[in-house]
DNA sequence: GTTTCAATCCCCGATATCGGGGATTTTTTT
DNA sequence: AAAAAAATCCCCGATATCGGGGATTGAAAC
């Protein structure tokens, strides 16, 4: 069976060049061809596409948004962006917003018809340069959460207890019934952790604690 | 000038079609082969090779450990990770060690050469089965970002001013100071942020409020 | 076998925080 | 123009937290 494909581009011409270029490989099929996204909801639902190629700067709704609305009403259609320009936030809220692929308008003619195969046996497909754009940013993401996680107090096992309580909203007189040790007691453990924490209240504690992963 | 190569890869055999895959090419120049890791970075600051393509799996030190410290130790040097896995777990830590590109061992053959030009150009080129693998994370750790934000207790101005301030542990008295306002008037704000957080104590907000991602 | 450390408990005095009032002025909304 | 919300300031009394002491027990380290 052919693989039913739709275009939303504003420009006739890439409209009618991709089309063409889809016509060379008998098993791609071309569903719809729409100028704009302000209907593309119903519109997909007509023409039921297994792929969508989706231009990123349109007038009115831009492709990003309709990304996001036909990820929502429809299931199962991948979806593969295409722009000239590389800009970084477009990439990420493409991809969050559920985009599958992404490729840049000047290959266009080399790549598209493999990266359509690629959709189809459930790749991403990506332009590298996009791709170096991506990897960055999860590179950055986790370089933050690892850093966050780095660091050793040397707390003893019953600070630690009494850190999480802290941490949780408990006051000094509800962590000694928790963990059933007197009110003195979780103070002098409280003081305990405010100096290795270097800290001097509450609130510092539980922002340290929760800022590096403490708990 | 020739674009220097390394290859890091326990199987004799690949590390030898690989060489000579990148003889076709004259551009390129294999400057190293080795079949383990462990001693990576003084082999890699003795041949000074632009681009290194490194197994995944390896006796001794892993290939991602390796990454870890050849991006620790040298500056510049772009790294293709290949493997015949498309374990989940490890294309993330390759790629939070620090690797540029991702390239199934089946594709070796027919797209190694396209890759490692890419790299040069300063893409990320990856297997469009790994690059799907990459997108579904990063949606997931944006969709945990924005629903952890998705909540609005419709605090005034000010209010999240004041709030600002007590997640970063400072106590009402200089909170005061800080936005020239009286002790007093810190008060109210602080019982207006405890009404519609819901809490009764300065830990219990700080605790919500950057649980939540409020600051 | 002494020292170190974790965990427990206690007291005092000084601040800080909290709950529940009330009040004025300015801005925004209706 | 009237009502609602935001921002400012004040008082009282009740708890909670904090800093600086000190003490005992038992387990681990030296």
């Amino acid at each position: 069976m052919a693989l039913r494909i739709a275009i939303f581009d504003d420009n006739n011409m890439i409209r009618d060049s991709i089309g063409m270029l889809l016509k060379t490989e008998k098993q791609f099929e071309l569903v719809g061809s729409f100028a704009h996204v302000l209907d593309c909801v119903e519109e997909l639902k007509a023409c039921k596409p297994d792929v969508v190629l989706m231009d990123i700067e349109m007038p009115g709704m831009n492709g990003i948004e309709a990304v996001a609305l036909i990820k929502q009403s429809l299931t199962g259609i991948q979806i593969l962006m295409q722009t000239v320009f590389e800009d970084d936030e477009r990439v990420f809220d493409s991809i969050c917003a559920g985009a599958s692929g992404y490729i840049l308008k000047n290959q266009l003619n080399t790549r598209l018809i493999d990266f359509i195969k690629e959709l189809e046996y459930g790749g991403s497909p990506m332009s590298p340069s996009i791709a170096r754009k991506v990897l960055n940013k999860m590179q950055e993401v986790s370089s933050v959460i690892k850093q966050e996680s780095e660091n050793d107090y040397k707390l003893s096992g019953r600070e630690k207890d009494v850190l999480a309580c802290i941490v949780n909203g408990l006051s000094h007189k509800m962590i000694a019934d928790e963990l059933n040790i007197s009110y003195e007691t979780v103070r002098s453990h409280v003081k305990k952790i405010y100096e290795k924490l270097h800290v001097v209240s509450i609130s510092q504690v539980v922002f340290k604690a929760m800022k590096e992963k403490l708990v």
